[in-house]
RNA sequence: GGGAGCUUAGCUCAGCUGGUUCAGAGCACCUGCCUUACAAGCAGGGGGUCAAUGGUUCGAAUCCAUUAGUUCCCA
């Protein structure tokens, strides 16, 4: 057969992959099976993949391609997010670059530019998870916008509103005023940033004298209504009843009192704005002052503020500090670090603002979530994200789910004419019928409604995700949804465990009324070797595309995987995806090994063969029952370690080294099959790490197998095994390792045939010898009584070896080097010694412990005997 | 400021109920090999006061406390 020497992982992807998509192998229907069901987190549509995505579907299609070889009914469930703000903030980037302004456009104008930049990008991403082999139900893609995904969000809203749970409020909110929108708390950034501190005199009515005031943002003292001191604070009782002259304004203001005000910092003494600080903002609610709001949309300076009318509230910073200056009001600047709030998409400074928001009631919601997991109906993957759950849960706010944007779900409130009044419907027809009743007129018309301008917070779509993919919010009875859910894990980043995976539990509970996957596997971050999160501004990412190309999927696959525990950062190194590949090229060339020997049925199995197959057999299954531990408990790090140290290991370095015939030579026909046997369970085992390479050496073993693709195979049985041959098998490769080590130390050629003599005491496990005489490439084994004169030798498990090696022998290093042994041994046996001489370790140890440690003694007083024997015996030669 | 976690070999990490899995793995490193499957390889080897201190215990990487460094979440 003329297979390649080097794995070449380009030639073969592509072809597999399709081959899979015809033979519909990814696509699953409800049956008698057991399903199981994972939902990607749906990438933004205009995305493109990133390694955070590399990661988190190798580790999804491993999860499912595994569950699928165990007979499973397995579906992965794809699909895609409108993502509100980024891809509106794409579109809009996009128009502006073709020199329109979003704000020249109707509302429709611009979502059809929307819609045909989604058709034009939306669904690259997808196309990127098929290189990497993902195994995904492509029948089944979702998009949050798509019509069963938008209705669900309408109904969902409706029912929820009619529950009472959705009302509308003045909130501050976080505002974008680069996007236009308010942002969730999740979604700013704090980072410390050099500013400057403003140490402003405000003038004491009636008085000649000031109170000076730090602040940061002078261009809000426009929107101040009080003055505030803490009520302890000695320095300020004087100003009890007083007023203060706001400066630039001259408003009249009062001087309130209140504990908030941290005597510490600045004077002590704060400027009220409520309508721009949510301190103020509380504080003005407790001492009902009105709220001046000093800011227009985005972020220019209303009417409202008098001053600077129309100027950027930046612009309007430094124009407040002329002013100021001019009236000489600053008393001094001062440099000064402090925390600033950047909008996570736009990057733009956020802005407190008061205004009309939707919002969902939280506290109920949340009550049967936080139970689930802390009960374990829901098991989140490393645990210790157990401790941050319950702390959000526990102290969960009310979520603004409106957003003033217009690529989303619009919400679906109508108001009535000329009113505030509301009705929220379906559409607009039902809602047409409920103004009809509400208002009694029953001449209205479509026309004279006016639906709410917002759209709803994305993840108030994608956390219906595993529910809406199986249409269970529409048809809850329906028979996927009634199969598919709940679904079983969850693979996602542990910084949305709040907006997405606590969020999509809380819709689990209140609608299905049960959990929506059993376990939630957290990832850790891909950061670069500085440790560094991998970002488009740092420039620090590879792109995944071009890793697959250079490395093979499967090379990049296990590169991921290799270092990546649950929960725990991936510091990403090229060395990764290199480690994965070179695997690929071992397993690759282990089977041009076995596939290119010749049979011959007529020479009969040899004995290093015969055992070598029964202890490979037993190490196999050994590890399979280690492996399903492994993959049960959610460490497919360690599972991919085991399945790589048993091919690389025991596979190829022990197993094949002994059955491999000599040069040109034929293998005999058991030993041949045999080997096929383990090369295919083999190929089990890794499958669902290296999906690619497995399956093109499947295609080669088309006498082996029992079903066409490898994806379809079933996963390997574990049997109980004789632990015994395994542990004796060690005590072979130690042997080995000491002749090697003999060989090499003295010079000894490769090819040339050595003798092993050894004194054996009490009873030798001699089942090994004859892989001890092939490996160890020696033209006997014989026993003897005393040790052979010129001869270098070593010690395993109280068996003494040696290799007579003539002249080449140097007494004194051996001697030296039995002598260093006799120290460090009789140093062990002393401190078990002590130990086993301590009466209260006797009386307290369990007796397990304390056999082991009377072995110990034994071992080591042998050893130690047989050491002294050895030293005695150099010194006589 | 409040909360949670982490610190074990040069790097990334295991170490699960305190005791033969107790100091481990992979990579990197060093030495010798182009031994006809693989130099993307083979064989051999070195390397750690388990962050520091104190405590509990017959026994601590493991439990407790304090400190230092570090990361994340919330304000």
């Amino acid at each position: 057969m003329d297979i390649p020497a080097k794995y070449e992982a380009a030639k073969i992807e592509e072809k597999w992959y399709q081959y899979w998509l015809e033979k519909k192998y990814f696509h699953t229907e409800p049956d008698s099976r057991e399903p199981y069901v994972n939902v990607i987190p749906p990438p933004n549509v205009t995305g493109v993949l990133h390694m955070g995505h590399m990661l988190n579907n190798t580790i999804q299609d491993v999860l499912v391609r595994r569950a699928r070889m165990l007979g499973k009914n397995a579906v992965w469930v794809p699909g895609t997010d409108h993502a509100s703000i980024a891809t509106e903030a794409k579109v809009v980037a996009k128009l502006k670059a073709e020199g329109i302004d979003k704000s020249s456009l109707s509302r429709e104008e611009f979502l059809k530019h929307a819609w045909e930049w989604k058709e034009k990008h939306g669904g690259i991403i997808l196309e990127q998870l098929k290189k990497l082999g993902a195994s995904c139900d492509w029948n089944r893609t979702c998009f949050t916008m798509d019509e069963i995904r938008s209705d669900s969000v309408i109904r969902v809203f409706t029912d929820l509103y009619e529950k009472g749970l959705i009302y509308r409020g003045v909130r501050m909110v976080n505002w974008d005023p680069d996007a236009k929108t308010a942002v969730s708390d999740e979604e700013v950034i704090y980072t410390e940033e050099n500013s400057k501190l403003y140490y402003v005199k405000y003038k004491i009515e009636n008085e000649n004298s000031y109170v000076i005031i730090a602040t940061t943002r002078p261009e809000t003292i426009l929107g101040d209504t009080a003055v505030c001191v803490n009520p302890n604070d000695k320095r300020f009782t004087h100003l009890k009843g007083k007023k203060v002259i706001v400066p630039m304004v001259n408003r009249v203001v009062p001087v309130i009192f209140d504990d908030y005000v941290d005597m510490e910092f600045g004077t002590g003494c704060l400027k009220i704005t409520p309508a721009h600080d949510i301190n103020d903002y509380e504080i003005g609610i407790r001492h009902n002052l009105p709220s001046i709001d000093i800011f227009n949309d985005n972020g220019t300076l209303s009417e409202a503020a008098e001053l600077f009318v129309g100027k950027d509230r930046f612009e309007a910073r430094k124009l407040a500090v002329a002013e100021l200056e001019k009236a000489a009001l600053i008393e001094k600047i001062e440099a000064y670090n402090n925390k600033i709030g950047r909008s996570e998409r736009t990057n733009s400074v956020i802005e407190p603002k008061l205004s009309m928001q939707w919002f969902l009631k939280m506290e109920n919601l949340v009550k049967p979530a936080l139970a689930a997991v802390e009960n374990g109906d829901v098991n989140i993957i490393p645990a210790k994200y157990k401790n941050t759950y319950r702390h959000w849960m526990e102290n969960v706010r009310d979520w603004c789910i409106s957003r003033q944007l217009w690529w989303g779900h619009r919400i679906p409130a109508y108001y009535l004419p000329g009113s505030n009044e509301f009705v929220v419907a379906g559409n607009e027809e039902q809602a047409l019928e409920k103004a009809k009743k509400h208002t009694g007129n029953n001449s209205l018309t479509i026309k004279d409604l006016r639906q709410d301008e917002d759209v709803l917070d994305t993840w108030f779509s994608s956390w219906l995700w595993p529910i809406s993919v199986f249409d269970g919010i529409l048809n809850p009875e329906n028979a996927e949804f009634k199969y598919y859910y709940p679904t079983n894990d969850l693979v996602t980043a542990p910084e949305i465990l709040f907006f997405w995976v606590a969020r999509m539990i809380i819709a689990g509970y209140e609608y299905p009324k049960n959990k929506p996957f059993s376990n939630v596997y957290l990832t850790g971050i891909v950061r670069d070797k500085q440790g560094r999160k991998m970002s488009k501004s740092l420039n620090n990412s590879p792109d995944p595309l071009d890793l697959i190309e250079k490395y093979g999927a499967d090379g990049v696959r296990v590169g991921m995987l290799l270092c990546s525990p649950a929960g725990g950062d991936l510091l990403y190194d090229d060395s990764l995806p290199e480690q994965g590949r070179n695997f690929a090229n071992k397993i690759w060339n282990a089977f041009r090994l076995v596939k290119n020997w010749d049979i011959d049925d007529s020479i009969p199995q040899p004995e290093h063969s015969r055992v070598a197959v029964e202890w490979f057999d037993a190490k196999f299954n050994q590890t399979v029952t280690q492996l399903n531990q492994q993959f049960d408990s959610f460490r497919l790090s360690e599972a991919l370690m085991t399945v790589y140290k048993l091919f690389w290991d025991d596979f190829s370095a022990w197993y094949l080294e002994i059955v491999k015939p000599e040069y040109q030579k034929p293998i005999d026909k058991i030993t041949y099959y045999k080997t096929l046997d383990f090369f295919k369970k083999l190929s089990l085992l890794i499958s669902p790490f290296m999906p690619f390479i497995t399956e093109e050496l499947w295609q080669f073993m088309k006498e082996e197998r029992d079903v066409e693709s490898i994806v379809t195979a079933k996963w390997p049985e574990s049997v109980n095994t004789k632990s015994d041959l395994i542990s004796s098998f060690e005590i072979c490769t130690e042997v080995i390792a000491g002749i090697r080590t003999i060989r090499q130390e003295k010079n000894l050629p490769l090819k040339e045939k050595l003798s092993l003599q050894i004194i054996a005491h009490g009873f030798y496990d001699n089942r090994f010898d004859s892989v001890i005489k092939k490996l160890g490439n020696l033209e006997g084994i014989d026993f003897v009584k005393e040790k052979p004169v010129l001869s270098a030798g070593f010690i395993v498990k109280s068996q003494e070896y040696f290799i007579p090696v003539g002249n080449l022998i140097n007494k004194d290093e051996e001697v030296k080097k039995l002598e260093d042994e006799l120290v460090y041994t009789e140093g062990f046996l002393k401190s078990v010694i002590a130990k086993l001489s301590n009466e209260k370790f006797v009386n307290n140890a369990p007796s397990k412990v304390l056999e082991n440690e009377r072995k110990k003694q034994a071992d080591a007083e042998s050893k130690i005997a047989i050491l002294k024997e050895q030293i005695s015996g150099m010194k006589g030669q």
